[in-house]
DNA sequence: TGGACTATGGTTAGCGCTAACAGGAGCCGG
DNA sequence: CCGGCTCCTGTTAGCGCTAACCATAGTCCA
């Protein structure tokens, strides 16, 4: 009776009564500020382990205009690499002391991101990373006129936001020169959509790849990263009989391709060759195991994390940030068929 | 000059200033209080306008001791089920003017998830849901004590804590009451970790129905959720051919079986039918069409976030949440063939 | 020996907001 | 015409913390 074991959450105040100093000291303690004397300094800790004491961050970040919080816009969160790359940030984040806030979006339209910028910068987040993958967000970020660090992934850094990106366009290139060295001379692409950052870097990695061997970039095709649009894409180019192997933008599109290829009577890898971009865990189990090309997506977070860091806390200047992909080949490519 | 058109970010001060009212009406204004006349509320509301002013979250915060924050605790956030029911919980909390912070962990060793609170509720959140599918998850938690709402996905919401989940066992038995429909009598299954609560309750779901139709329940083997531990199960099945009908917990090992399957040259579904669980967006274009189990974890995560809202406003008493899963027939299930 | 400097720790103000109370205007019935 | 309502608005305090300043004692050199 009479104690106060019984208050909610002990406070500065109460773990500077018990260590006979100023709730100042504690501050300094805790902030790890120099000019405490080794004795106090334990005191105080003894006196923060007894009492269980956590400092109230809704208080600190009052004071010193830091939330400690990173904003994740993101849509397509359903998406491999979306979820994948989140997660690096959030583990780099949580190591660095900060928190990670997130606004999911559908789709990529200029009021959805508006909205959800909002609502992040509203909960004060001190830097923001895009993952929003269309053409257009680039644009949408930088007419915001944001006055926090902004790092949008898939951007190429321009203007005065930062990027950081999987270098679509050497992926793309790895997987187009395997197919070369196959001995391939009709090599196809089917791309993701075309208002995509990664969609187009992918398409331009292919064309580049494909003119520097003087081979034809003809055979084209743009689907939406569904499995839905490979299987229907895949229908067609079985019909046309046109290419000795295809380069697919995404797993999932080739997975379809796969299924309707199958369906054709078309064999992979011994008519046509496959390979798709992502490095998903199922493609290794697809049938058969499909060729592709790795992206690190964790590692691209924590990139992304430390970059922004470095701006929260004024120690660099902004800048692009680039991580490379790398080529598994698995069972989907064979070298070209000698009749036809 | 002489204005102050550069001061950071517009505070009540200045709203009530620009109305000539003082800061309370504003805050009023603001929080939707009765008692302000409606000529003063439109002009309050007309300075907020002009000055953009937004509610400082923190200041907010540190008064009411309320931080609009849902903490979000997720392992395995890169498989499609958690990152599902996470955009759930997000849409719902943004329409709801809650933001929601994450955690994620790998595993889920004990140490791992109290971190991972602590990292939450010194945020300050409001209420935790914790999307950590396995069996110990609950009693982590219910030994931390902690004193805020907590909502377990997959949880049966026993004890002090509220639990959501997708009636896995319901799922199971419309699962294998398909396969019985068929004409099938020697139904496997190859489950997922049994120290994980919906492996565990998807083999009960199976048991009970193949019990209920008189029929064994012999044919039991664990995998681990992927689609490499799937191919491994279907090469020692495909050996035994033991069964003519198999119950896969999840859609990856699914994939998995069917490669393995392939290879072996046993026909799905002619020779074997197989079910998966979960209604990836890829399942439809496996090899065959996967029959399935859909999950709405959209629809999880929303109901979530309803629960935990109630329970942080006052609203309501806690409890448990169940949202019905729902069969997909595709091409990888066919009547029992006549001989074997 | 005194002035200046350093190491340490205390005191005060205020971040931007909401809760609690105070006060004044208008209205009614007795 | 006054007490006691209701409606609206203003004043004050304080949430828990850090920054800025202030005070004291010890140290060193001229």
């Amino acid at each position: 009776m009479g104690n106060n074991n019984d208050r909610r959450q002990p406070r500065l105040e109460d773990v500077a009564a018990l260590a006979k100093v100023s709730h100042q000291t504690v501050s300094r303690v805790i902030n790890n500020h120099p000019n405490v004397s080794t004795g106090t300094k334990s005191r105080v800790e003894a006196a923060i382990a007894e009492l269980g004491y956590r400092r109230n961050t809704a208080a600190r970040s009052l004071v010193t205009r830091r939330t400690q919080t990173i904003g994740v816009l993101a849509s397509e969160l359903g998406q491999y690499g979306p979820a994948n790359t989140l997660l690096g940030v959030q583990q780099a984040a949580r190591e660095a002391g900060y928190f990670v806030s997130i606004a999911a979006i559908k789709g990529a339209a200029a009021k959805a991101i508006c909205d959800a910028v909002r609502h992040l910068t509203d909960q004060g987040a001190d830097g923001l990373i895009v993952i929003v993958p269309h053409d257009g967000t680039l644009q949408v970020l930088e007419d915001l006129n944001l006055d926090l660090p902004v790092i949008v992934v898939g951007g190429a850094g321009e203007g005065r936001l930062s990027g950081a990106m999987v270098d679509q366009k050497l992926g793309a290139r790895l997987a187009v020169a395997h197919l070369i060295s196959l001995g391939h001379e009709r090599i196809g692409h089917v791309s993701g959509p075309l208002d995509w950052v990664d969609g187009k870097a992918r398409v331009d990695g292919w064309r580049e790849e494909l003119a520097e061997a003087g081979l034809s970039d003809e055979l084209l095709v743009e689907g939406d990263w569904s499995a839905d649009s490979g299987y229907r894409i895949g229908q067609q180019l079985a019909e046309q009989r046109s290419a000795t192997a295809v380069f697919v933008s995404n797993d999932q599109m080739a997975l379809g391709l796969l299924r309707a290829f199958g369906e054709k009577g078309i064999r992979v890898p011994e008519d046509v060759s496959v390979v798709g971009f992502d490095d998903q865990p199922e493609s290794a189990y697809f049938m058969p195991p499909l060729t592709t090309v790795r992206q690190d997506f964790e590692e691209l977070g924590k990139r992304c994390m430390d970059l922004i860091r470095a701006q929260v806390e004024g120690d660099a200047a902004s800048g692009a940030l680039v991580v490379k992909p790398a080529l598994v080949v698995r069972a989907s490519t064979a070298p070209r068929p000698r009749l036809s």
